[in-house]
RNA sequence: CGGGGUGUGGCGCAGCCUGGUAGCGCGCUCCGUUCGGGUCGGAGAGGUCCCCAGUUCGAAUCUGGGCACCCCGACCA
C-alpha cells in the first residue's frame, strides 16, 4: 500500500517534551508514533500502531508455528477467580465493581481466566494443550516511567501451556523458548535469554528475556567469555579475594570506640574492607529476627535475601534489634546470637571481623562452622568486577530492558482451581502449567534504543518498520516519485510517500526522524535522468536507481 | 510510599524573587519569496497563566489546600 503523507495524521515534533529522558520515550513521541493520555497510558498513533502489528503478527507466526491456538479472554473478569488463586490481594489490582455491585478485577496477565478454561480438558488425550492471546493488561503501578518502558495498561501475548506431566511440561516450556528466540531474531532485537527471578508467579524454571538499552529497569549481567548470563537480581558473581589477616585460634574481641561502619571499622584496624563482615538485622513476616551476614564490602540484595528466606521481612527496628542482640546497630555479629542466621557464600571460608554484640567492641578471627552456625546462602548484588561463576571470567553489566518473560510454574493455578484431568492410570490430576509473555510494546521501546542516533530511529529493522520505504518526493518530481512509491508496491513494500508541500531539509529531516529502513528522493535530478536516489537509514549507504529497479532494493 | 522537580497558546521556554491585567522561539493561517538537509520578508489566529480558597484596590506573581505530570529510590508478573 501507499500511504500519502499530506493526507496522514503523523504529528512529528522538533523538540521532544522537555520531560522525557528515555531515547525510546523522546523519539517515540517526536516521531509521532505515540501520545501520552496520563502516568503510563499511552495512544499508539497511526504510525506506533502500524509497528505494533507488525511485532504482534511475527509473535503470532512463530507461536502458531509451535501449535498454539490464538484465544480472546476479556479483559473484566471476576474477582472470584482471583481468590481462588490467592492473588487477589496483589496490590497492582485494579478493582471495579458494577452497578450491583459485583466485584471484579482488571487481570494483571491471565492465568486464572485461562486456567478456568482449563477445567474444561477431562483427559489426558487431549493433552498438550498451548493457548495464547493479545490482550490489554491493566496495571496500578506504582511508578509508571520511561515511556512505554513502564506503563499502566498495555498489550501482551500471553501464552499459557497445560500439560500432564513433568516432562511435558519442559517440552512445552522449551518450545516457547525456541519461539522467543526466534520471535525477538525476526523483531531485530538484541534479546538475551536469563534466568530470572519468578516473583509471585511461582515456579522453580524460569528465563527472562531481556534487550540491552540505555534505559530500561533491568541489568543484563553477562559472561565477557561464556555463556553466562543473568538478571542482576539473581546474578552469582564471584566477587574479589580479600587480603584476610592470619587466622586465629579462637575469635579475639578488641575495643572499637565509636566504629559503627566496616568502612570505619576496616580503617580502624588496618585490615580489607573485605576482610569484615556486614550484620543486617531483618524482621521477617512472620515475626522472627534474622540475622542477615554478608562481606563487608557488599551490598545485600534483597530479592535475594527474599529468595533465601522465602518470606519477605523489613530491616529491624532499634527495639527489636536491642531485644535480640543485647546491644545496638554498628556492634552486631553472629556469635552468640540464638537466632537464624543465613550468611553468604563469600563468608563461608576465612574469618573476618565482626561485631561482638557489645556496644564499642569487635571480634577478630570469626569463622563460619566453627563460632557460628549459619545457612549459607547467595545474598550479595553482584558488582563490576565480580568474575563468572561458571567460567571465571570477566561480567560486563547493561541495562536492559525485559522483553519477555516464561514461567513454568507446575500445579500453582490449576490447584486453585481444580483444574484436572484424568490421567491414563485412571487417576484425577492436576494440570501442569507454565505462562509465556511477551510485551510488544517494550519491543518497539528496545528495538529504538539499540537503533538510533541524533537524527532519530536509525533504521527500524524491515521486519517490523511502519513503512518498508519512506519515498520523498522533492519540487517538479512528484511524478516521478510516485512511479517510484508505485514500483515499490508492486514489489511488495509498504510505502510512505512525502507528498507535502515541504521544503526538501524538512522532509529529510522528518524521514531520519522516523526511521524507516529505505529513503527513496526523487528531486531536480531525477527530472534530467528519470533515477532516484536510495538511501539505507542504518548505514547512510546511497546510490542512484531507475525507478523501475527500485523495488529490487528489498 | 519516601526524596526532588515542574505545571504560562500545539511544542520548547521567559515573566514570579520585587503584585499593575501576558511575552519569546518553533509550529499553525494568509500573501510574497525561496526550493536536494528545518529559506527569507510581511500580515494574522491562538492563552480558564493546573484547580479551589485566601490576602489585596488589583494575583501568572504572595499565602494555604488540592490535583496532575516528570526524575531518583522502594516496588516490578
Amino acid at each position: 500500500m501507499i500511504a500519502r503523507a499530506s493526507q496522514l495524521f503523523l504529528p512529528t515534533l522538533r523538540e521532544a517534551p522537555a520531560d522525557a529522558e528515555a531515547v525510546s520515550h523522546r523519539l517515540l513521541v517526536r516521531g509521532g508514533f505515540v501520545r501520552q493520555v496520563g502516568a503510563g497510558l499511552w495512544t499508539y498513533l497511526p504510525l506506533g500502531w502500524r509497528v505494533h502489528r507488525k511485532v504482534e503478527q511475527i509473535i503470532r507466526e512463530e507461536m502458531d508455528a509451535i501449535g498454539a491456538q490464538e484465544f480472546l479472554a476479556p479483559v473484566l473478569t471476576p474477582l472470584e477467580l482471583w481468590q481462588a488463586t490467592g492473588r487477589d490481594r496483589i496490590p497492582e489490582i485494579f478493582h471495579v465493581t458494577d452497578r450491583a455491585g459485583r466485584p471484579f478485577v482488571l487481570p494483571l496477565t491471565h492465568e486464572e481466566t485461562f486456567t478456568f478454561h482449563a477445567r474444561e480438558i477431562r483427559s489426558y488425550k487431549e493433552l498438550p494443550q498451548l493457548w495464547y492471546h493479545f490482550q490489554i493488561k491493566d496495571r496500578d503501578e506504582p511508578r509508571p516511567r520511561g515511556g512505554l518502558l513502564r506503563v499502566r495498561e498495555f498489550v501482551m501475548k500471553d501464552a499459557y501451556s497445560f500439560d500432564r506431566d513433568e516432562e511435558s511440561a519442559v517440552a512445552s516450556f522449551e518450545r516457547n523458548r525456541q519461539a522467543y528466540h526466534r520471535i525477538f531474531e525476526r523483531c531485530g532485537v538484541e534479546a538475551h535469554e536469563v534466568r530470572a527471578e519468578s516473583g509471585i508467579m511461582g515456579g522453580e524454571l524460569t528465563f527472562d528475556f531481556l534487550a540491552p538499552a540505555g534505559s530500561g529497569e533491568n541489568t543484563l549481567v553477562r559472561c565477557e567469555r561464556g555463556d553466562y548470563a543473568a538478571d542482576a537480581e539473581i546474578a552469582q558473581g564471584i566477587p574479589r579475594r580479600p587480603e584476610l589477616p592470619a587466622s586465629l585460634g579462637a575469635p579475639e574481641e578488641v575495643e572499637t570506640p565509636g566504629v559503627t561502619t566496616c568502612e570505619a571499622l576496616a580503617d580502624f584496624l588496618g585490615v580489607d574492607l573485605a576482610a569484615t563482615s556486614k550484620a543486617m538485622p531483618v524482621t521477617t513476616e512472620d515475626g522472627r529476627v534474622v540475622l542477615a551476614l554478608i562481606r563487608g564490602d557488599d551490598r545485600l540484595s534483597e530479592s535475594k535475601l527474599l529468595s533465601a528466606l522465602r518470606v519477605g521481612s523489613r530491616p529491624a527496628t532499634d527495639e527489636e534489634i536491642r531485644g535480640a542482640f543485647g546491644a545496638s546497630g554498628g556492634s552486631l555479629g553472629p556469635v552468640g546470637f540464638a537466632g537464624e542466621i543465613v550468611a553468604d557464600l563469600a563468608l563461608r571460608e576465612g574469618q573476618f571481623v565482626a561485631g561482638a554484640n557489645r556496644d564499642g567492641f569487635h571480634l577478630r578471627g570469626v569463622e563460619a562452622g566453627r563460632d557460628y552456625e549459619p545457612r549459607f546462602a547467595d545474598l550479595r548484588e553482584p558488582l563490576e568486577g565480580d568474575r563468572c561463576p561458571e567460567c571465571g571470567g570477566a561480567l560486563g553489566f547493561q541495562t536492559a530492558i525485559e522483553v519477555g518473560h516464561i514461567f513454568n510454574f507446575g500445579d500453582k493455578y490449576s490447584s486453585g482451581l481444580d483444574a484436572t484431568f484424568l490421567d491414563e492410570d485412571g487417576r484425577e490430576k492436576p494440570l501442569l502449567g507454565g505462562s509465556y509473555g511477551i510485551g510488544p510494546g517494550r519491543v518497539l521501546a528496545a528495538v529504538i534504543e539499540q537503533n538510533h542516533d541524533e537524527a532519530g530511529i536509525a533504521g527500524w529493522p524491515a521486519s517490523i518498520a511502519p513503512y518498508g520505504a519512506h519515498v520523498v518526493a522533492l519540487p517538479g518530481a512528484a511524478e516521478i516519485a510516485e512511479a517510484a512509491a508505485e514500483a515499490l508496491h508492486a514489489a511488495g513494500v509498504d510505502v510512505l510517500l512525502d507528498d507535502r508541500e515541504q521544503r526538501a531539509g524538512e522532509k529529510f529531516a522528518d524521514a531520519d526522524l522516523i526511521g524507516c529502513p529505505v529513503r527513496v528522493t526523487a528531486g531536480k535530478r531525477s527530472l534530467e535522468d528519470g533515477m532516484v536516489d536510495v538511501r539505507e537509514r542504518a548505514s547512510g549507504e546511497e546510490r542512484r536507481l531507475n525507478v523501475a529497479d527500485v523495488g529490487s532494493v528489498f
